[in-house]
DNA sequence: TTCGCCTGTGTTAGCGCTACCATCTGCACA
DNA sequence: TGTGCAGATGGTAGCGCTAACACAGGCGAA
């Protein structure tokens, strides 16, 4: 009597599965996995037969079954530094989109410098994470790529890299971006066009000071180092370079600061100096984070597609998670997404007469 | 022939398995299941031996195939209305470390006012969705609520709820914490406090107006309704909110704003008006969003746990999926984290002569 | 002793899906 | 007519884990 009478009914919620389907649409479950997974040797007939079924069943595939009968479980973790929240939500959503279509767990791990970065990698990768998605300013540590490289795992970047970094990167073209906020800045009439770096220790802050030089030099202006004040990024950074740019005997008509928080800053300080903006000031920003529309007057920006941008970074992930499993070599690829110009209210032409000298 | 010699190997990364543990060990593959479940019934020693194997191997378990065989593969929908980037991504970081704890897959949508809420649930709950995590201001919303409830979907809110709404919410309590940093300015000296409310609609603008006036009540302070401007928690509306405030005959020495966008526009109006923070004027919000410590001077403000509250609260809504899949009726359960006040740079004592009159 | 009952462990049968074949059909070509 | 081949479909055996039971041994109660 050893034998069994076992036909528990397991089930607890009567899913509806995808034999269920095979019943529905007379054909058998292989056919309709098939289907679902679109692949191509179905006859037509056949694939709206199921596609029907699945339709009046209201069936949807279970993600557990099928990420283990394929073995395609997948975790990739998402490495972040510096919680500039608005930047991070936006990279947070996009990121777990795509990996819920990619049927990946997101794994999201918040490190504290590189050194940090180092071992949460390797924790990480104990863990069984199979890939990295790096968000700046990580991406821009040589040490931390070639780490990760050595150890070959598949990994992408958003943000700029150095020339010569062999790992894949999801980018917007940060030069031609300055370089085009500020061509509007001249073509609104302005000539005396004051900029803002970001951090200097970042590749990022080079690149859109290149872009910003670019566009002077190709209008004819001669650039003023006068007019270039470094800055770190950093609200307060922000608020001690447009200080220096607005006591200059002669002020810019226009700031162009390497981010939104630098470029709030800029428009704090003028405030304070009792500087109309735009009326006597021009300042525009970098980013389009939620500052950008928090204060008033909302700045004028570039608009990185930031949830875009890590959609398509995690869809590069996996795909290449995919590759270096099925053995082939570790293609790099760099991905560049389009910015845009968000036209706000802190621009306008400069004001017709002579910049006046600051009043004291 | 027709038999068959199908000894395939599937595996394509030789995972370690719960059977290499069980070999290892010299127990059953289900002695080394109920370890890693930490259930009970398992003679310590025993217990022993199978970690010892777990760590030999580095064994981790399968998710998929853990969430496949216990059928507890659940989805649960956080969902949210105004992208206030910093509370969305402190919410999501929680929730979705919770989410993993508990195997559960968290999707993000976003909706766009009630209608389109109700709109969104609808589609979710097809999609298999089987509970809402529901951030403010969505948790406001009466009909939203009784949809929920109606179709008896398993619901946690985060913020407050009007009395009676019978689903369970993870909260400060924002009156009390209202009323601890009305306290703190009368502690530090000042009488004359001035409130930007929040916006009228939310329910959690009058909890925080409630805090307020108790304070001042218990401390003996007539609370005087000029001191009191109606703000609707964005930036816009915190400037002339703080105008009124600072263009009263007697400006008052203080100013608590509901959230940290209104106190940041406070000081950016305090800095038009050359009145300087905190020597003339102190300043707090509440929140303690990254805009907090964006500005300068930083904002002492209040403190909410935001991602130990979506921790708190996906863990609430998996639980209650559970319990309500097992058949048990509904409870509804209320869970009150403590929130904490952040001294920072915008508050002070008073400035010792007497209030002096705004220079116009 | 016999019965129940508890505790710790093993056995078996799936969870829902897909990889890997086998099979069946039709059709071109010799 | 047979052979080869491609395309469409089906059958079967798992993926790694756990629910639900089976069962051995110990112990107190009848």
């Amino acid at each position: 009597m050893g034998k069994s009478r076992q036909a528990v009914a397991r089930r607890h919620h009567a899913q509806v599965t995808i034999s269920d389907v095979a019943v529905l649409a007379g054909f058998s479950p292989m056919t309709v996995s098939r289907v679902i997974n679109s692949e191509s040797n179905v006859r037509d007939s056949t694939r709206a037969v199921v596609n029907g079924a699945i339709r009046k069943l209201g069936y949807s595939p279970n993600r557990a079954a099928r990420s283990l009968a394929s073995a395609s479980q997948m975790q990739v973790c998402l490495l972040y530094a510096n919680p500039s929240s608005t930047y991070l939500s936006a990279t947070l959503l996009g990121a777990l989109e795509q990996a819920r279509e990619n049927d990946t767990q997101l794994v999201v791990a918040e490190c504290d410098g590189e050194a940090d970065a180092e071992r949460t990698i390797k924790d990480q990768l104990k863990g069984g994470i199979s890939g990295f998605l790096l968000v700046p300013p990580l991406a821009d540590s040589h040490d931390l790529l070639n780490l990760l490289k050595e150890r070959d795992v598949p990994t992408v970047t958003m943000g700029p890299q150095l020339v010569g970094e062999r790992i894949s990167s999801v980018i917007i073209d940060d030069r031609s971006a300055a370089r085009t906020m500020t061509e509007y800045l001249i073509g609104l009439g302005h000539r005396r066009i004051g900029f803002i770096t970001g951090n200097p220790k970042y590749l990022v802050s080079k690149v859109r000071k290149s872009g910003y030089r670019d566009a002077l030099e190709a209008a004819g202006i001669k650039w003023r180092p006068e007019l270039v004040a470094t800055g770190r990024f950093s609200y307060r950074s922000g608020l001690d370079a447009a200080d220096r740019l607005l006591t200059l005997p002669e002020i810019p008509t226009a700031i162009f600061a390497s981010n939104d928080e630098m470029a709030a800053a800029t428009i704090s300080v003028a405030h304070r100096h009792q500087i109309d903006v735009p009326g006597e000031l021009t300042v525009t920003g970098f980013d389009d984070t939620l500052l950008a529309t928090t204060v008033w007057p909302e700045i004028t920006t570039i608009r990185q597609p930031i949830s875009d941008m890590s959609h398509a970074a995690i869809d590069l992930l996996t795909r290449s998670i995919r590759a270096s499993r099925a053995g082939g070599a570790t293609e790099c690829e760099h991905l560049t997404l389009d910015y845009s110009l968000i036209e706000r209210e802190s621009s306008a032409p400069p004001a017709r007469r002579v910049p006046r000298d600051r009043i004291t």
